[in-house]
RNA sequence: GUGACUGUAGUUCAGUUGGUUAGAGCGUCAGAUUGUGGUUCUGAAUGUCGUGGGUUCGAGUCCCACCUGUCACCCCA
């Protein structure tokens, strides 16, 4: 054999089942968009590196693909410029296109464009690969799915509601338990602004995000590394072990916050989502969670963030409200708020919980088996009837042993096969067998559609 | 980007302190069964031992580099 050809580092082929599945989680996610109003948007794989440079922070320049320019683009650079090995540099003067790191970032240079053809406000969902330069591991990879909702051109915290509501819908119609999780920027900004270190926002909720999992102490340890003071640190804690009631938990961090005017905004953002939801039973928790903070910067309101309770698995699903998204291209004033699914961490949850329904399985309902010219062509025309019926099926294409024909139904996983031979051409019958039961019985041509 | 582990048949894995022709289960294929899969029985095929160097009389085994996969950090879905 020749050499096993092999594909890039964190990426991935998708066999037929697998393929069924994704569709179902697509088609599900897709459903629940359509309901509340959001139209379907594609936007290129690749887009000009300067959309995407500068948009994800200096970490985030560093996970974008960027892609070579064709032709002789050695032809610009001097000799200088080549032997100083500046990666960075250098692919600067070759590259000009990148692939997208994310959907929120094409879709704000969308809107831009568009501005004129849009009407606002405007809700789009966006399902599509994105890649990443990052090193590969548990739950993440180079080229993955996501699944965007994003409402933009409109302040209105019902907004934020109805993101939850989606959220609610989508988690319960997968039979996924999750905790939905809400914080709010400018909660976070009043906490800063409160203990006395308001530049230090980013350094303050990178660090708290990462509580549940590295434990109080670690956190601490984390803040101080970033110069905020012992004074601080102190006055912060009381807010990270904070518990009880979403309505308990407002009302303290309300009393904290009263000094700060962005913070006070932001405590009552939250609770008029939280008294708005009420107003709809939701099937899954939804939280506040002061530590919840996500790195994207973007956020200036609401953030959300799911994750699965039955599964050891980093988030599958966030977003949260920003206000100037389009700004940096030009757009000011488009305030936005969306939603974000991540449809490969959903798949290893769902596989993991073995939650997938029964037709997610990508086969056919019904063989038939090829006897010969003759009987083959009997098989065609029911074939051709049930296919009008919106029934799936096929006639195995050669005039093999009847074992390997079976043999390939047992493997596809098909319902039934049909058998049309000498006797039954003669008797204008067919005889079905279920091959999950094994069982057999002979039924008049003509009967053949009410098996479904 | 940092750190650790890993790679042997399609797949999961054995392979003794370095020693003749590298093995097993599952899967695949053929037969038992000329009109019947999934169970059973019999038989067969399949390897540049990740790649390239090095040490050695001799390397799947030891050393180095690269590649891949996995995990953690960073960051994130």
């Amino acid at each position: 054999m020749a050499q096993t050809p092999s594909i890039p580092k964190g990426t991935r082929d998708f066999m037929p089942q697998e393929m069924a599945r994704r569709n179902y989680i697509f088609s599900t996610i897709r459903k629940v968009f359509q309901l509340f109003g959001y139209s379907q948007i594609e936007t290129p794989s690749m887009e000009n590196l300067s959309t995407l440079m500068g948009k994800y922070g200096e970490e985030g320049d560093k996970l974008l693909f960027k892609i070579q320019n064709s032709g002789d683009y050695f032809k610009g650079i001097t000799d200088e410029e080549l032997l100083s090995r500046n990666a960075l540099h250098l692919a600067s003067k070759f590259c000009e296109k990148g692939l997208r790191y994310d959907l929120t970032v094409p879709f704000a240079r969308f809107v831009v464009m568009h501005r004129e053809e849009i009407a606002f406000p405007f809700k789009r969902y966006q399902i599509q690969p994105v890649w990443r330069a990052d090193r590969p591991q548990k739950g993440r990879y180079r080229e993955f799915y996501q699944c965007d909702a994003d409402l933009v051109g409109s302040d209105s915290l019902m907004n934020e509601v109805e993101i939850i509501q989606m959220i609610d819908m989508v988690f319960s119609s997968f039979r996924i338990n999750v905790s939905i999780k809400m914080n709010n920027r400018k909660i976070l900004a009043g906490i800063a602004e409160t203990i006395g270190c308001p530049d230090k926002i980013t350094d303050i909720t990178v660090a708290i995000d990462k509580l549940d999992k590295i434990g109080l102490d670690a956190v601490k340890a984390e803040l101080m590394e970033h110069g905020i003071d012992a004074a601080a640190v102190s006055k912060l804690e009381p807010i990270l072990t904070l518990s009880g009631s979403n309505e308990q938990k407002l009302q303290i961090i309300e009393s904290m916050l009263s000094g700060s005017e962005v913070g006070t905004k932001g405590v009552e953002e939250c609770r008029f989502i939280f008294n708005a939801i009420q107003n709809f039973s939701l099937k899954n928790n939804l939280e506040l969670d002061l530590t919840l903070a996500r790195g994207l910067n973007y956020y200036t309101g609401a953030i959300f963030e799911v994750k699965a309770l039955d599964v050891e698995i980093g988030s599958i699903s966030g977003g949260g409200r920003y206000d100037n998204l389009t700004g940096i291209f030009g757009m000011p004033g488009v305030s936005g708020v969306g939603i974000s699914f991540g449809a490969d961490r959903i798949y290893d949850v769902l596989n993991q919980l073995d939650l997938y329904p029964q037709d997610a399985t990508g086969s056919i309902s019904i063989l038939f088996l090829n006897l010969g010219e003759q009987e083959s062509a009997c098989s065609l025309k029911l074939l051709a009837q049930l296919r009008s019926q919106g029934i799936s099926g096929e006639l195995y294409p050669d005039n093999a042993k009847m074992k390997k024909q079976m043999s390939y139904a047992n493997a596809r996983g098909v319902r039934f096969v049909a058998i049309i031979g000498s006797q039954e051409m003669e008797q204008g019958t067919v005889s079905i067998k279920d091959m999950a039961t094994g069982s057999q019985s002979v039924i008049g041509q003509s009967e053949i559609s009410t098996l479904f």
